[in-house]
DNA sequence: GCCAACGTTGGC
DNA sequence: GCCAACGTTGGC
């Protein structure tokens, strides 16, 4: 497996987990993905990968902060919770369906970098990016290096 | 294996 | 709050 650091975007509905939430308690497991290609993206992931951290479901959509993968993927202990609103009764500890990792703050962006914004870069992006692909509701998704870098050079301008 | 029905996501 | 787009479920 490369040790090489990769990039992620995962999204998160502020009224749920904000950026702030995480400053707060700093480290937080990504409980409650229940889609298998979010689960897949977060099984590849390694500790020290860049995640930038995306509001949904808000006033103004973006990414907001940035933060870092805390751990190796393990199994989502809300799958085996009867009471927890992501328990999956096909999961068992010997089988589990549902991975994640945890996920530490790194810091706030200096201003958040809307949606809107983002798609108008969309060519240097591609057309593949996840985020502005037509339809798509990913909400963990890969980013590359130069994705990363453009996204994050929108902040200075 | 098809596909209609349903639930969810997430921008607007 | 609306609704388009998508994923999942389950009947057949």
């Amino acid at each position: 497996m490369s040790t090489r650091k990769r990039h992620w975007l995962m999204k998160s509905e502020p009224t749920d987990f904000s950026i702030d939430d995480l400053q707060r308690v700093d480290v937080e497991p990504w409980t409650g993905v229940r889609n298998y290609q979010a689960r897949n993206f977060m099984r590849q992931m390694q500790v020290g990968d860049g995640v930038l951290f995306y509001h949904s479901n808000t006033e103004v959509p973006g990414i907001y902060g940035i933060a870092e993968v805390a751990s190796l993927p393990y199994p989502d202990p809300t799958q085996f919770r009867k009471k927890s609103k992501y328990f999956d009764e096909k999961a068992t500890q010997e089988q589990p369906r549902w991975d994640l990792v945890d996920v530490k703050f790194v810091r706030k962006l200096r201003r958040g970098i809307a949606l809107d914004e983002i798609r108008a870069h969309s060519e240097a992006l591609g057309e593949e990016f996840a985020l502005i692909r037509k339809g798509s509701r990913l909400s963990v998704l890969p980013v590359t290096a130069a994705q990363w870098k453009l996204l994050l050079s929108l902040e200075e301008s």
